[in-house]
DNA sequence: TATGAATGAGCGTTCATTCAT
DNA sequence: AATGAATGAACGCTCATTCAT
């Protein structure tokens, strides 16, 4: 009269191979997102992953390895999402436009994903956020100010004049990261001098891709 | 007359607190730049700034004290150094303009004040800056690409008409990162539809401040 | 049929758990017995249970935990080897003295564990032990002294009449203890007057628990 | 108009070596007293004392000197409180009733002191005292609830007939430190018979002294 | 194949102790 | 004589990683 045990749980069903590594790299963006890279530990990944740990390891290496492959994953999903839209018979707006679109939409639909590659270091046990974050709001409630100011002398029926809080202070925070973003680019190009920097996002701010394209430019006061 | 220089003790020169704090935090942010937060570790940060390690906590307490300090200290800097030319009964653009020139002045010359501030994740270990780097290298290739076709479409004459691969790449990576602030500010404001925010940084790319102020605004093309 | 051992492995056969919280347990309370709480390290303990450290504080959790499961383990001993031999039809000296028996039972059988359970402090390092053993003979040898001075006035044919050396010592070390620990118990009464704590001690020694219970006090000489 | 400074504070006074002595013990027995030896610390100790750390080991070397001189500070006191009463022509009973009012009022006069001699280990942070406690308690209330039956049994008319439940719990006490003193001087005298060392113990409880003395003695029961 | 059980290596932190002033 | 400033040495604890089953 010989037991007939069940089949061993749901925790260690034989699966192929891709999915294991799918059920694996959710979990792992989902911790990664939480915790940052070095505050994630191995033990809570394999448990949200529903394996053991030795498993983990097997299919995808050291946490180094696997952070990659998260890295890769997430990557590879915003490249398609942003160049699915891709028509490039279409005017430069429309392009762009369509680009801006579909990465905002990924960020919606994946904003683990997203925290991944892009806050590894601030969601790192989020312990200095909030110190980050007062430094961010000031240098974005400094140009906010400023925004608001300028609208405020300039044609207010129209445009951003009817401008909300909210449109102020999402472009304020939208100059803010370009300018951080400039400011990394350049300190990989550390050979140009900070004036040309400056204006290029200068340029950027004020006039815009479509003035620039049509020609016109931005010209500090002491050259005009 | 000559100077008599002390006799250069071995280590540790009985030195003023503020002038010991100075040392620290400064061997801290360069600690702290090049390996970010957590793989810092405090054995180094003591022997970079050349006194032992319990001194380290004398002064600045805990680790997560001392890199607070930093982000403090840095950041200070940085907004002083921002507002020092600020004039506010200049128009607005000259406003922006010298805002701009302060910030890339401040991240040239504090570097690692900069990489501590912005980089906290990416720089841990700089492991994974290669992985990231080839993405957004990616992103801001695809938004180059866009830029000089739409210039070479527009008047080339003037402009960025002229301009340089290393303009058109400076631009893209502004506007990524303009993206990048601007997808984080929404996941803060979770409640506005993904058209809003698009269209929101779509006007700051393709109008500049300049038009927006005067009332120009860009309009997606299906509502023409 | 020679029995096959198993390859004696370098380190760390795989045990279940309840034997190895059992050995963990052993190697703590011996170290813990030697050097006592503050002066005992986790190393020593790790190395004496042959595991490594991760293994302890997977096991017992922190070095405090690990002391208050030995102090709990051990008490447990000790209490149940108490009430193993109670009996509550027995008359009240024959329980008392079954009690005593089972204590120095288990203090002969567990002397680590008694040393754990009763010289957490005076053990911790054995650096004081001379020192406070010095204080303690003293006092027992004044109270020895009395003793035999008050048997050889006495009846010597019989009781402690006989008494050695040794009767005597550990009787006024008997005493000691009695003296001590009701002044510990003082101090957690301390409304008490001197006289009624000192006169309890007093009777106690005199006249034992069988007079008293029978109705025979001490009384202070100035009130005879 | 050269400003007159008052001499630099009351810390740093220039005492004679005595009386800083005796200023640094008072500390330092009040700080072990509260902590323990290891958990006390040196900082602590300068600072209660009000004199700098340097001076601390000049005046008494190492910490652990400094606890041994404590230790022999408060042992010499408290013998000279007990011998101070000390009267050899006294008969036994009086001399050991002198010799216990004296000890009780030495405790009630330095509790610090007696702190630092009996409880060195139990105080060390009181992070288990909780738990020995318990332990304690409940042999006490064992030995206690036996007393209370015993009494009841008993002639209640005297004695502790008229025992509060403050006074069996008293004696509860003694007894129980008793047994412990006894067990700890028997783990100094490890070849003594177990029935030896709980018989001597059981006299004392049961008999007292003065039956012992006028040789009346307690016996097993299979021996009666 | 899948895992419970195991460890090497390292980090943050704290102290008793002592120079240099 | 007196001290602020300095350090060597250790300890508790955790984590990524891997056997042995």
């Amino acid at each position: 009269m010989h037991a007939e045990e069940p089949p061993r749980a749901a925790r260690a069903k034989r699966l192929p191979r891709a999915v294991r590594e799918r059920q694996i790299l959710d979990a792992a963006v989902a911790v990664f997102a939480r915790h940052g890279f070095h505050t994630a530990s191995m033990d809570e990944i394999s448990e949200v992953a529903g394996i053991s740990k030795p498993m983990l390891y097997a299919y995808l290496g050291s946490k180094e390895d696997l952070y990659v492959a998260c890295l890769r994953r997430e990557g590879e999903r915003l490249m398609a999402a942003i160049e699915a839209g891709a028509d490039p018979a279409a005017p430069p707006d429309v392009q762009l436009w369509r680009g801006l679109r579909a990465f905002f939409g990924f960020v919606a639909e994946h904003a683990d994903g997203w925290r991944v590659l892009h806050q590894p270091a601030s969601a790192a046990g989020g312990q200095f956020a909030g110190e980050l974050a007062a430094l961010r709001g000031r240098m974005i409630g400094l140009v906010g100010r400023l925004l608001v100011r300028a609208v405020s002398n300039g044609n207010v029926a129209a445009g951003i004049g009817a401008a909300t809080r909210r449109d102020t202070d999402g472009l304020a925070a939208a100059l803010v990261g370009a300018g951080e973003s400039m400011a990394d680019w350049w300190l990989a190009h550390p050979d140009e001098p900070v004036g040309v920097v400056a204006s290029r996002l200068m340029n950027l701010a004020w006039m815009g891709f479509g003035d620039l394209v049509e020609g016109r430019m931005w010209v500090p006061p002491h050259k005009r």
